[in-house]
DNA sequence: ATGAAAGCGCTAACAG
DNA sequence: CTGTTAGCGCTTTCAT
């Protein structure tokens, strides 16, 4: 007996329908239809290739799949930051919907920097058939440029030429001002995220105009980064200001905001009240626990998959903003103003 | 003037190095060598070549790399729950190291099933060039079968024939068995995590055996799922038990157990401490601030990244487990025994 | 229903 | 240093 008579369990073992079809006596294209195309071909040389494939342990390669297909499968997920909680719920929402077409998703990190951004997009998008951007910082240009490559999906800003979902903040900014105006704040201090965040600019425009109508005051102050310690950092400015109320850019800025003030003797909501954004995971671990104005982020990963998987099946549509709605979230951080009788 | 002429912003225009070949006058293989293997090709080739790419705004095409190279330069990341806040750090820390080198690292997620998690990771397995599995469920047998194929690194778990890289819980556990019997506690609870969890009974393991060390009694209760929401399941039969002190397999079940135990009327850390395990992010954000023993997953995951690249460079290694140390982190949701003087 | 043959776009010997 | 020549493993006309 050969001792080379092909181990089913050799480690390098490479089989390829070349060899099933030999093995099994067919075409090597008869193969391809079977595994690939069941149905354009008789069920007895289906069962048979099939069995084959077994015996052989064969698996389809997929860059030569790809290759000759010209699409991967695969979907680029590019987050802005991938220590923010924030973008979980888009990633497991975005992978249930990519995994139920047998889609993968690649991830990418920009760690919040533009020009990061920028060349893991290039590098992605090599790879992958589509690419969602989530709260992507590169300019509209770059955007674009992207766009007319492969079919591309920014989350969380609205680029015109481009399909977007991004969470419509007046909804549940005008639910949360309203809130706070009817509990005698006078004034409401924003604390802005990233310079660069088409989201914060978006979001202080929501709270701008809804001060506005509720005639209450808003100021707008700038953090130096959206994270725990930049809110911390906030703290100081905050307190001077007077306001009696604060709504953040984020979650992780009011949380850092709310430790700080804390430790600074202010009680909250007593003498401050404070509204972050988007509802993280932990939001409601915290004492007060954080109102927050929620975005649905996990809907915005889902629509923006569906939007990139659907384009690849039905007619070309053109590129498209769909808005989900923000909600407020009440917990024990917001509450009636210290002024107030 | 012919109106074909390439325009550099044609939607679908894929430029091949034949194209750049034509246009520069020289031979494909000459544009192959110019673009990945500079050096072996005359700087002025390489100049000229590397500008026609430019102007044909060329894009290199993966798929055809990969099948003839055989490398994808993609590593596989496959969580058993994305939910689960703990995997964050390592898909940080594991995207990092990959991205250093240039790989870019493909999710999977098995949604806690050993089954969804089999088929993800077989699905994986063909697309990249080495897996990383955190908390597998799948069976020992099925892990050696895949990691017959590529290159797999296990992490939160050892299985023999297979690089693997897990915390050591021992020393973490006995920190904090130490801590509480030095605070008077008779008696530790232990919540397990799910039962086909290799890592609870190993966490297990090290809280009974640090217990008889210490001479505490240790009890074992089992859990119905390692979430916030199995953990408040937990809060009555805990209660009952009469212990003062409780770990719990992770984070995620401590909190529930404890806002749940704090509904009902027991303070935190009078009538009952409790401790975690893994310190998620947001485990200080609980009141009292929750303590854990805490793993360093982001080291596991730069652990494990390094672990497959390095296969890739240098000569074949024994497969070898690594281990890391656990640590306590002591904060407000520990302290004196209620029985204590 | 199946076979034959032609590539997909790139890299890698091997010559020269 | 550069051109020639084969493929990598698969899908897909086009015949039969």
């Amino acid at each position: 007996m050969p001792a080379d008579e092909s181990p089913v369990q050799t480690k390098k073992a490479k089989a390829t329908i070349y060899d099933i079809a030999q093995q099994a006596g067919v075409n090597p294209s008869t193969v391809s239809r079977a595994l690939s195309n069941p149905g354009r071909v008789s069920p007895r040389t289906r069962r048979l290739v099939e069995i084959t494939a077994e015996v052989l342990n064969f698996k389809a390669n997929h860059s030569a799949q790809a290759l000759q297909t010209g699409s991967t499968r695969m979907l680029g997920l590019l987050v802005s930051d991938i220590t923010n909680p924030n973008f979980f719920g888009i990633l497991r929402e975005a992978g249930r919907v990519a995994t139920q077409q047998q889609y993968s998703v690649v991830l990418g990190n920009a760690a919040e920097s533009a020009a990061t951004e920028l060349s893991a997009a290039r590098r992605l998008i090599k790879t992958v058939d589509g690419l969602i951007l989530v709260s992507p910082r590169m300019s509209e240009n770059n955007l674009q440029l992207l766009a007319a490559t492969k079919k591309v999906v920014a989350i969380n800003r609205e680029v015109s030429g481009i399909d977007c979902v991004v969470p419509d903040p007046d909804r549940g900014v005008s639910q949360a001002v309203r809130f706070l105006a009817g509990n005698g704040h006078q004034k409401i201090v924003f604390a802005a995220g990233p310079e660069m965040s088409w989201m914060s600019a978006r979001r202080w425009d929501a709270v701008s105009d809804a001060c506005e109508w509720c005639h209450v005051t808003a100021e707008r102050i700038e953090s130096t980064s959206p994270t725990i310690d930049g809110g911390r950092k906030l703290a100081r400015t905050i307190k001077a200001s007077g306001a009696t109320a604060v709504i953040t850019h984020n979650d992780l800025m009011a949380i850092g905001l709310m430790h700080e003030l804390q430790g600074a003797g202010m009680a909250v909501p007593e003498a401050i009240s404070i509204v972050g954004f988007d509802d993280i995971f932990g939001a409601d671990f915290t004492t007060p626990s954080l109102s927050s104005i929620r975005s649905p982020l996990g809907e915005c990963g889902s629509l923006a998959a569906g939007l990139i998987l659907n384009s690849f099946a039905g007619t070309p549509q053109e590129p498209k903003s769909v808005m989900v709605d923000t909600e407020l979230v009440i917990r024990g951080s917001a509450g009636p103003a210290r002024s107030a009788p």
